[in-house]
DNA sequence: CAAAGAATATATTGACTCGATATATATTAT
DNA sequence: ATAATATATATCGAGTCAATATATTCTTTG
């Protein structure tokens, strides 16, 4: 999996152009794929070279102009042989975590302080994610639904183990 | 936070060849972040240029000789200010939630073998971290413990998740 | 005993990706 | 007015991965 196959596979509903794929990225997919301008708008043209998608040039009124990108059938085609594909592993890089890991090189407070923050993040990161399946339930596919659950669930138990590691590591600072 | 940080963190207890390096994060860290050769290898050599690691060249018996790496005080320097700098946001990136998100383009049978597939992997992945959970908790930190607690839960959460999403999507394709 | 496979060890390359930066227009708020 | 925000596209350096290459030693298996 790489850009080329989620920007194809956002395509399969609406013509859209970088701006939009970017933006539908961050609204929708972000808790478990992310792409930046620097990688999507030269796969766009790579992609458009490669006839996977074609490109169109749309005015606006009040907006610059922008390239409305379109997936053809050998597009359609390419998508499907991703989804047929064999499943790549997950990756997950957390700088939170890698921090508790080397926490014992640095003051206990400091590592309070990071639990916190973590603790935070996450809270904003489900609030955001509860709000998006509330809005979004209606028009979202059963597996859309099961994708948001792990998402919110994942949330959730992170947020009660870190709840209860701060607690702890309160106490053991204090004795 | 990027693998020199990881690396000087890994160094501050033992001194470690490239090979150590890549089988600690593998085994200790994977699941939450991880380097390969191409990015271990040329970072020690960029690190020892910069003197935050001191190499030196070990005869071994029934193996390849190897370069062993040793952090400076500078490298101890340069890894506390990483662990006093800002917290980094988390990244996940996840094939198979991709697919989940896109599943309304292929049959339902196909979405079927990517939540089982998906299970399965999550299942495996538990196991390895109860058991790395069993074999180390005497000698972990606190915060270390509270690491792999986040790891642990959140793939029970996620198998509790994919399991109901399972059943509901089997109905689903019955009717 | 020979051959194959696994483990140890280092290194390079092409392709992908990110974050920062640059540029430009239009709308909204102060 | 002028600052900030939203829309829109593009590029570059740095970091990273997966694959590949090379070489030695130990273990297994036929």
């Amino acid at each position: 999996m790489n850009s080329q196959d989620v920007i194809l596979g956002l395509l399969m509903h609406h013509s859209l152009s970088g701006y939009d794929i970017k933006h539908k990225m961050e609204t929708f997919l972000s808790y478990f794929n992310n792409a930046s301008f620097g990688t999507i708008y030269p796969m766009l043209s790579k992609m458009e070279k490669e006839g996977l998608i074609t490109k169109e040039s749309v005015m606006q009124e009040g907006k610059p102009n922008k390239n409305l990108y379109s997936i053809t059938e050998a597009g359609q085609y390419q998508f499907k042989q991703y989804m047929y594909s064999p499943i790549e592993n997950d990756e997950f890089k957390s700088d939170a975590m890698t921090r508790l890991f080397f926490g014992e090189f640095v003051e206990a407070h400091i590592m309070v302080d990071v639990l916190e923050e973590f603790l935070n993040r996450t809270k904003v990161n489900l609030e955001r994610l509860r709000q998006l399946y509330v809005d979004c339930q209606p028009e979202m596919s059963p597996t859309q639904e099961i994708c948001i659950q792990i998402g919110i669930h994942n949330s959730e138990s992170k947020i009660h183990t870190l709840t209860q590691g701060i607690t702890r590591l309160k106490n053991v600072e204090q004795k």
